[in-house]
DNA sequence: TCATCGTTTGACCAACTGGTCAAAACAACG
DNA sequence: CGTTGTTTTGACCAGTTGGTCAAACGATGA
C-alpha cells in the first residue's frame, strides 16, 4: 500500500522534470550534470535525489512521458476519414507539436542521435507496429487511387523530418530567417507541399 | 616560420580527428571524454594533447573542416541551369552526403541541438548569406513561372530536413523499416516529392 | 658513434562527477 | 504545546574529468 504523494511532492517532482527537460534536451544524457538540473530547478542536489533515486531515473521518467504524447498525433490518423485531409491534418498536428513542445522534440532527437540506447526496444516494438499499421492505411488509399502512389514509410519520415526540423534546428532556422517568424511560413509550405504530392 | 608537419604528425592528426568525429558525433561535446577519443584513436591521452592543445581544439578543428564540405552542395546550385533539374540535383547531392557522411551530419546536428555555441556566428554570416543568395535565384525562377510559387527558404529547409533525417535519425529509420535499405526508397521518394512540388 | 630532434608515456593534479548520510528544519495534527 | 512524519541540507566520498610535466624513447643525420 503506497501512500498518495503530498502536494509538495507533486510540485517538486514536476519542477525537477521540467528542469531536467530543459537541460537534457540541450546537452543530452551524458552532457547533463545533476548540479545543472538542481540549479535549474532551484533545489539542492541531495534534494533532487530525495525525489528521484538517480540521474538516470529523471531521464527515464521524461522519456516515458514523452513517448506517449509523441505518438498521439499519428494514432489519430483515421483510416475512415478523407485521405488527403487526414494526412495533411497529421502533418499540421506534428508542426504544432514542434512549435509548442520544442524541448520534448530536442530530448527525443538527442536520444536518437546517441543511438537510442534507452528506447531502442520501444522503437522496434511500439513505434514500428504503429507506423506499419498507418502505412498500411496509406498504402490502401494509394491502391484505391485516392492519393498519389508514394511509399508510405518515406512519406511519414518526410513529415517527421520537416516538422521536427523547426524545433531541433531552431538556432539554424532563426539564423537564416533573421527575425521572420518561422512557423507561419512553414505551415503554408507544408500545406502546399503535401497537397501537390498527394494529388493522384 | 612554421615547420612543415612530419608524416607521423599527418597520420596521427588524421587518426585523432577521425576518432573524435566518431565520439563527438555520438555524444556531443560535453558528453565526450578525452579518454574515449584516445581509446578510439589507439593513442594515450597525453599523446592526444601533444597533437591538439585541448578537447575543444579537436572539436573546433572538426567543425571547421565540416562546414566547408557541408555547404558545397548548395554552392553548386547554378542559377544558369534548368530550374527543376538544379533543385532536384541539389536534393540528391544532399541525400548522398547523408548516406556517405553520417558522422559529419550527426556532429552538425549535435552542435545545432546544443544551441550552436561554437558556430552561431558563422551561421548568421556565411550560411545566411549563402542561403539568401540561392533563395533569391529560386525566387526569380518562381517569378518567371519556371517553377511553382513556393517560399524558397522553406523549400531549402525541407531539403535539409528530409535528407539529414536519414543520417541523424538512422536508428529510428532502421527500427521502422526493419532490414529494408533506406536510401534507395528515399531517393525515389525525394524525386517524386520535388518533381510534383516544383511543377508550375 | 653521438647529438638532436620529434614522439610517447607514467605519474600526477585540481576540479568536478553522481551519489550517500546523519542531522537539522519544517509541517501537520492531536 | 509536543510528537510524528516529511522535507531540506552541509559535509562528505570514491571515481572520473581535462590537462600538466619531466623523463624516457625513437628516428635521423653528421
Amino acid at each position: 500500500m503506497t501512500k498518495p504523494p503530498t502536494r509538495i511532492q507533486q510540485r517538486n517532482r514536476a519542477t525537477i522534470l521540467s528542469a531536467g527537460l530543459d537541460v537534457f534536451s540541450q546537452f543530452g544524457f551524458r552532457g547533463t550534470t545533476l548540479d545543472q538540473i538542481a540549479d535549474a530547478a532551484g533545489l539542492s542536489k541531495p534534494n533532487l535525489l530525495y525525489y528521484f533515486p538517480s540521474k538516470e531515473a529523471i531521464h527515464t521518467a521524461l522519456l516515458e512521458r514523452l513517448l506517449e504524447t509523441w505518438l498521439d498525433p499519428l494514432k489519430a490518423l483515421d483510416g475512415g476519414g478523407d485521405p488527403i485531409k487526414e494526412i495533411m491534418a497529421y502533418a499540421q498536428r506534428k508542426l504544432v507539436m514542434s512549435r509548442d513542445y520544442p524541448r520534448e522534440s530536442r530530448l527525443f532527437a538527442n536520444e536518437i542521435l546517441q543511438g537510442a540506447p534507452r528506447i531502442e526496444g520501444i522503437l522496434q516494438a511500439d513505434l514500428k507496429s504503429l507506423v506499419d499499421e498507418k502505412a498500411g492505411i496509406i498504402k490502401a488509399w494509394a491502391n484505391d487511387g485516392k492519393i498519389a502512389d508514394i511509399d508510405p514509410h518515406h512519406l511519414i519520415f518526410s513529415i517527421w523530418a520537416f516538422t521536427q526540423h523547426y524545433a531541433d534546428f531552431d538556432v539554424q532556422v532563426r539564423a537564416v530567417l533573421g527575425d521572420k517568424a518561422p512557423y507561419d511560413g512553414a505551415s503554408v509550405f507544408l500545406d502546399t507541399l503535401y497537397a501537390k504530392l498527394l494529388q493522384p
